[in-house]
DNA sequence: CAAAATCATTCACATAGGTTAACAAATCCC
DNA sequence: GGGATTTGTTAACCTATGTGAATGATTTTG
């Protein structure tokens, strides 16, 4: 059944029962987007934050040299979208753009209250899973800080492999922090190494 | 009064009154350290987050080249601790250390949550200030990937023009995110281009 | 199916910042 | 007060990554 990635999902954080995961899909409106198809842009209003049933989209932002930088990808299972939008009300200043055919599970920040509020284990999920976030960010950071390009790339095959099936090199580029014909000349560098 | 200063921080953001404050300042233990004393480190467990009443910190981790990176500094009115250590209950990635005598409001969790359940605004408050700090952090992972050294240099001088005066050259460069040296070049480079 | 768009690769050259090492200045501390 | 430590500067050289441009390959789309 439809509920049954979330389920799954959810049950590996947090103890939480099939009815509870049926409830708070039945909070969710099912939208599904098309490839390309932008779910906001930076300076509007990030209206929904959502769990990503099938498919694959990338938040990014663009700075003031017009370049893109990708926070993260996102892929089944994950959730996403500008909670601190959401919450302060203030325009976002990301882009989310599905990468291929998705199918969301969206929370309005209605909708997500309620949720939260009415199922206490839902609740908890969300606090660690934004724990969690913070985390990684920092995370990234460091790795950004201290390591090489080859270096982050190589923990990026390790950690995410299905990524490189599913997006083009460019945006694993910018997701690396660096530019596509970097990432082709590390590639390059790397099979004379290993042969 | 000793909550003066933590009271006017807290105005400016929460509608707050004096008595509240009065009541936080009650559930704090008032600490105090030595210039280059660590208030946690690396692998032990953050028990406390704190409000910086007097003095300068530095927040930063060491990475696998046995290298400093330099998260925040913190000054008067600045919270600092490992929030995610503190309530997952997992040992800190971070050291924390003095680089002047401070005098610090410190809450351990169950001092810290109470005063957040007793005083609603101070919660709100809380609440705020995190998203604030997951928002500055991701500004701070983009001007790394988009802003050359000196940009970034130059930003920190406009927004924190104190902390040059409290802090020494190297530890700006560690926040910097490059070598001492090069800061030196690049302040040589600066003094050059203005004359 | 063909034209257009997107994507990946390669190369030559430019540059920011790292590295090493030496030295000077400032500060700490016995 | 004087030696030890910490801090800042400079210079020469090195390396990772950026830049721009050309070329194919692949994918999309009418």
């Amino acid at each position: 059944m439809r509920h049954q990635l979330l389920f799954n999902h959810l049950k590996q954080t947090v103890p939480i029962s099939e009815e509870e995961v049926l409830k708070l899909l039945d909070y969710a409106l099912i939208k599904n987007y098309r490839k390309k198809e932008y779910l906001f842009m930076q300076g509007e209003f990030a209206k929904y934050v959502g769990f990503v049933n099938q498919g694959c989209l990338r938040y990014y932002q663009i700075d003031e040299n017009g370049e893109d930088h990708i926070i993260y990808f996102a892929i089944e299972t994950w959730w996403i979208g500008d909670l601190n939008s959401f919450y302060s009300g203030q325009p976002t200043g990301f882009n989310l753009q599905a990468l291929e055919p998705c199918e969301m599970f969206m929370y309005d920040k209605e909708r997500f209250e309620k949720a939260r509020f009415e199922i206490p284990t839902f609740d908890q999920y969300v606090k660690i899973r934004h724990a969690k976030a913070t985390d990684a960010r920092l995370e990234r950071m460091m790795s950004q800080l201290s390591e090489t390009a080859e270096t982050r790339y190589l923990k990026l095959l390790e950690k995410f492999p299905d990524i490189f099936q599913r997006v083009p090199q460019h945006l694993i580029a910018s997701f690396l922090g660096i530019q596509p014909q970097s990432l082709s000349r590390i590639r390059k560098q790397m099979s004379r190494k290993e042969s």
